[in-house]
This record gives structure tokens, C-alpha cells and sequence, in this order.
RNA sequence: GGGUCAGUAGCUCAGUGGUAGAGCAUCCGGCUGUUAACCGGACGGUCGUAGGUUCAAAUCCUACCUGGCCCGCCA
């Protein structure tokens, strides 16, 4: 399709040239016979200037006339100029008003989530939000280009089933023309039939879980990436997690630069983390460093560093107060403004500072047999600058279908992927089970219904073979690449507990 | 489900028992290169809701509602 008009991100490469671009007023500047207009036209943003003796009388009142976010015509040379974003700016010589908009709610100064959250559908205009939905787009191509070209075929599970796949987590219940149906947790066993069928495919689609959990990591809605591969075993499944998750990293980095600067993140830190291969800790390896005295060292040094920022903080805060009462009237927004992000971060520390003690004890304490609780993640994963992958759990924290290891029955042959900085669990997944005799077992110990199960018994009964899958969350993936405190950024309509609306 | 913090102008916040405040947004004016521009002016309030204490409540007490963060559960 060829575009009657340019779009932003071609302008670099027009300088010289008289163009047209569309697009909606983000900010503007104004000076004597000048307008400054920042365009937004969903590729970028550029700066459009507008000259009162370039343009005439009505288009210079025009361009006088918008409002944030008023959407609008321009016609002009492309100037290069290093102060602007992206190297260039755009000079007028017309500007059309397509649409003046009522005063827009959302301004370029600080707003409350509940304020935003609400005006979901206008938020997604903004800077951050507009980088975190490219990473995230960048994210899904990175996914299934690295599938299709390992030869995967791409296959959906059912949305609406029958049964709760796992009898653990709250489902969502529907009517399903008088039967009872759930919203599905996991397109898991529906997976396994399809990599019978298929050799290697994988699932991409929504998943919903009832549970009514309010935080950073937790979505109702939620979009999940789970392969399934016969004839693998564990250990192919997680040089599949491993090469996946680098990919998307090597997508990122290389094609995300503005969006990742927009966001505020630390590329190195996710460069640092392609180094291959990701450590791989048994579950009885990680308990090990969980308890042991290297753990307890690098938390006493992160309190440390936490105490000292704070020092420097607050003395950064008592230099600018002491400075308020001969500063000027911008030195004292200025003053101000600091103050606020000082504030916002000693309150971040201080929650730190609260959490260590109980890290330290929740990760000195820790018995082997239990299922490692959030900041148990968040410490294991202090240790390295990778993903870090856990494998051979205690069967009892695990799924029914899992395979159990041969060296050990206590264990299952599972596997977490946690993401450095914090950011939690991305992939779970493992080796499935292949004996008939064990999952009819398993099904009845946990308590599940078996009438809901026949379908997958089938796929032991005929040519059952060793193999293996997991789940990535996109979400909490797309949260740890662009560096976001929670997942409500991660997507553009994100369901979270008393969150329906837009 | 538990813990904790908060709710004051359209937005972000200050005000902790005695006249309801600031910055931004909006509107008006100034400035010929601005970068969350800047400067001057105007406009803007049922202090979450309901009770209570008090001469007097945004401020103290009780209940409720809504939200943030943390834990549990999970990807």
C-alpha cells in the first residue's frame, strides 16, 4: 500500500523533502510568531514547527487552535535538526485541523494508577505505554518466528472447556447450554494430543484463572505460549526454554532501542542476561543456596546498599530544602518535583528494608518439600544475572501429569524458568508422565474426576512416547524485557480483580 | 483470605483542632527556537460516605466504600 502521507519513523530518511503527515497534538510549545507542535502519529513523535510569517495568518491560528491530543494535517519540508528526537523536525508551510478535541484528561504530568486504569483506551497514547505495547508485538514475532523456524506448527487449545485441567486453581464457571463449562487455566493436556499429532507444536492463546491474588504478577486474563514436543525429555525442554527466551531477548535488544530508552531500561541488564547457558539448579540444589550462608551475605549487602541510598537521599533532601526559601519560582518546582521522586523512592526502600529481615528468614528457614514462595524466587535469582532454570521438584508441588524422576520418586521431572530482578516464574513446565497406570492414579490421588480425563488416557494407549512442553507467560515476560512494575502495563486491555472496564 | 498505607480542585499533592492551599490542566495576555518551555492573570472545592466527640473537624473516634503495596495462590 502506498500512503498518500509519510509517517514519522520514514522522516529521517526525507530530509529535504516537502511532505505530509497526519497525526494527533501529544504537547505543544508556543513563543512570539511560533508554534511547536509535537505530532504523534502512532510511529513517533515529531516536531512540527510552525512560523507565522512561513505559513499566513489562518493557518498559524490554526495551529494555535489545538487542543492535546486534537488530530491535524501538516504539510512541510523535513529539516534535520540534532536537538530533536529522531534527528529531525518538520517545517510548515500549511496546517489543516482535522478534529479539535475536548480538553484531554490525560496530561503530560504525573497521574494515579486508578486514574489511568480507567482511561485505559486513551492511556495507550502515551510514551511508555505505546514502547511497552511495541516490546511487546516485537516479543510475540520474536516467539513465533523462532518456533516456525524449529519447525513447530502453531495450534490452538479450546477456550471454553469441560473440566478444570488440574483441580487447582479457580476457574472461571459459564453455562455452557445447560452444562457447567470454564474459561481454560492452561491449554497443557490439549498440547499433548496435538503433539501426537504434529511432532512439535505450540499453543498461543488467553487463559483465565479465578483466583482473586492482587499483585504486581498476577492478571485474570493472560497470555500464554506452551510448546509440546514428542520424543523430548527434560533436558530438551529446557535448551527449548533457554533458546526461546534468548531469542526474544536478541529481538529486543536489536530492534527496541528507542522503546526500551523511553521505558527507563537498563539494556545491559538484558544483554547481560543472554549469556547461555542459564545456570541449572536441581530443586534440592537451589533449597541448598536458598539456606545457605551465601544467601544471607548478599542480603545483608543489599541492605547495606539500600541504607546507604537512603543516606544519600536524604541529604540530597535536606540540601535542596535548605536552598527553597532564595530559590526562584522554576528552581522551586524543580525542588519540589525532586522532592516528590525522592519520597516515592525512600517509600520504595523503605519497603525493602522491611522485606529483607523476613527474606532472610524465609530463605534461612526454608524446608525442603515446600513450593518456594515469591521472594524465595526473587533471592535465588540475586545470585545470577540470567534466567535461572529449577528443575526436579517434589512431585507433590507439582502437576498430576508430570513424570516422575527414575533416580528419585520423590521427585517430578518439572522445571521453573524464574526471570532475574525479581520478576518472578515465566515458564513452567516439564516432562509428562507416559505411563497409563500412573496417570490413572495420579488423577484419582488428586481427586479428579476420571470421565474428564479419557481422551488424554487415549494418548497413552496409543503410541506412548516420551514427551515434554511448558508455559510462558507473556505478561510477566513482556513486565521483566521492559522493566515494568506490573503486569497491568503489559497489554493493552488488561483484566485484573474489579478491572472489566474499558 | 490476611497485613498495611491512602482517599482534599479535572490531575498530582501540601495542609494533623481555629478564614480551603500550591503546581499542572483549561481560558486570557506576554515572549521569534521551545524541549514536561517560561512569565503574568483568571477560573476551579459536598476535603470518599454515614455517624460520633468538640464552642469549633479536612484534621480526633467508629463503621462502611474504593484503591495502592505486600503475603498466600499462580504464569
Amino acid at each position: 500500500m502506498t500512503e498518500p502521507f509519510v509517517r514519522v519513523e520514514a522522516l529521517p530518511a526525507k530530509v529535504g523533502d516537502t511532505v505530509t503527515v497526519n497525526g494527533w497534538l501529544y504537547n505543544a510549545r508556543s513563543g512570539k510568531g511560533l508554534y511547536f507542535l509535537e505530532l504523534r502519529d502512532g510511529s513517533g513523535i515529531v516536531q512540527v514547527v510552525v512560523n507565522e510569517e512561513q505559513v499566513g495568518a489562518e493557518a498559524f491560528e490554526a495551529a494555535g487552535s489545538l487542543t492535546q491530543e486534537s488530530a491535524f494535517r501538516v504539510v512541510g519540508e523535513v529539516k534535520a535538526d540534532d536537538r530533536q528526537r529522531g534527528g529531525v523536525e518538520v517545517q510548515a508551510q500549511s496546517v489543516e485541523v482535522l478534529a479539535l478535541a475536548e480538553p484531554y484528561p490525560i496530561t503530560p504530568k504525573d497521574h494515579g494508577v486508578e486514574f489511568l486504569m480507567d482511561r485505559r483506551h486513551l492511556w495507550l497514547r502515551s510514551q511508555r505505554q505505546w514502547a511497552a505495547m511495541r516490546v511487546r508485538n516485537r516479543i510475540i514475532t520474536a516467539i513465533h518466528a523462532y518456533f516456525q523456524g524449529e519447525g513447530y506448527i502453531q495450534m490452538d487449545a479450546p477456550i471454553l472447556t469441560g473440566n478444570a485441567v488440574e483441580g487447582t486453581s479457580t476457574l472461571f464457571e459459564l453455562d455452557y447450554f445447560g452444562e457447567p463449562a470454564y474459561l481454560t487455566q492452561s491449554g497443557q493436556l490439549h498440547g499433548e494430543a496435538m503433539a501426537m499429532a504434529h511432532g512439535k507444536i505450540y499453543t498461543f492463546g488467553p487463559t483465565f484463572r479465578a483466583e482473586k491474588s492482587r499483585t504486581r504478577r498476577h492478571l485474570t486474563e493472560f497470555w500464554m505460549i506452551e510448546p509440546e514436543m514428542a520424543f523430548y525429555d527434560l533436558a530438551m525442554n529446557m535448551e527449548v526454554a533457554e533458546e526461546l527466551l534468548v531469542a526474544i531477548l536478541a529481538a529486543v535488544t536489536a530492534d527496541c532501542r528507542d522503546e526500551l530508552e523511553t521505558l527507563g531500561r537498563d539494556v545491559g541488564k538484558l544483554e547481560a542476561a543472554m549469556a547461555t547457558p542459564f545456570p541449572r539448579l536441581s530443586y534440592t540444589e537451589a533449597v541448598e543456596l536458598l539456606t545457605g550462608d551465601a544467601t544471607q551475605t548478599l542480603l545483608d549487602a543489599e541492605q547495606e546498599g539500600l541504607e546507604d541510598e537512603k543516606h544519600a537521599l536524604e541529604t540530597e533532601r535536606d540540601e535542596n530544602r535548605a536552598r527553597y526559601g532564595q530559590a526562584k519560582k522554576g528552581e522551586k518546582r524543580r525542588i519540589d518535583a525532586r522532592e516528590i521522586a525522592i519520597n516515592v523512592r525512600l517509600d520504595e526502600i523503605a519497603e525493602g528494608l522491611r522485606n529483607i529481615p523476613s527474606w532472610k528468614a524465609s530463605a534461612r528457614d526454608f524446608e525442603w518439600g515446600s513450593d518456594f514462595g515469591a521472594s524465595d524466587e526473587t533471592v535465588l535469582t540475586r545470585h545470577f544475572q540470567t534466567p535461572v532454570i529449577v528443575h526436579r521438584y517434589p512431585a507433590a508441588v507439582k502437576a498430576f501429569y508430570m513424570k516422575r524422576d527414575p533416580e528419585d520418586d520423590r521427585l517430578a521431572l518439572g522445571m521453573d524458568v524464574l526471570a532475574p530482578e525479581g520478576y518472578g516464574e515465566i515458564v513452567g513446565g516439564g516432562e509428562r508422565a507416559t505411563d497409563l497406570q500412573f496417570l490413572r492414579d495420579q488423577v484419582e490421588a488428586h481427586g479428579l474426576p476420571e470421565s474428564a480425563f479419557d481422551w488424554y488416557f487415549d494418548l497413552r494407549k496409543y503410541g506412548s512416547v516420551p514427551h515434554a512442553g511448558f508455559g510462558l507467560g507473556l505478561e510477566r515476560t513482556v513486565a521483566y524485557v521492559c522493566g515494568l512494575s506490573h503486569v497491568r502495563e503489559t497489554g493493552p486491555f488488561p483484566r485484573l480483580l474489579g478491572r472489566l472496564h474499558p
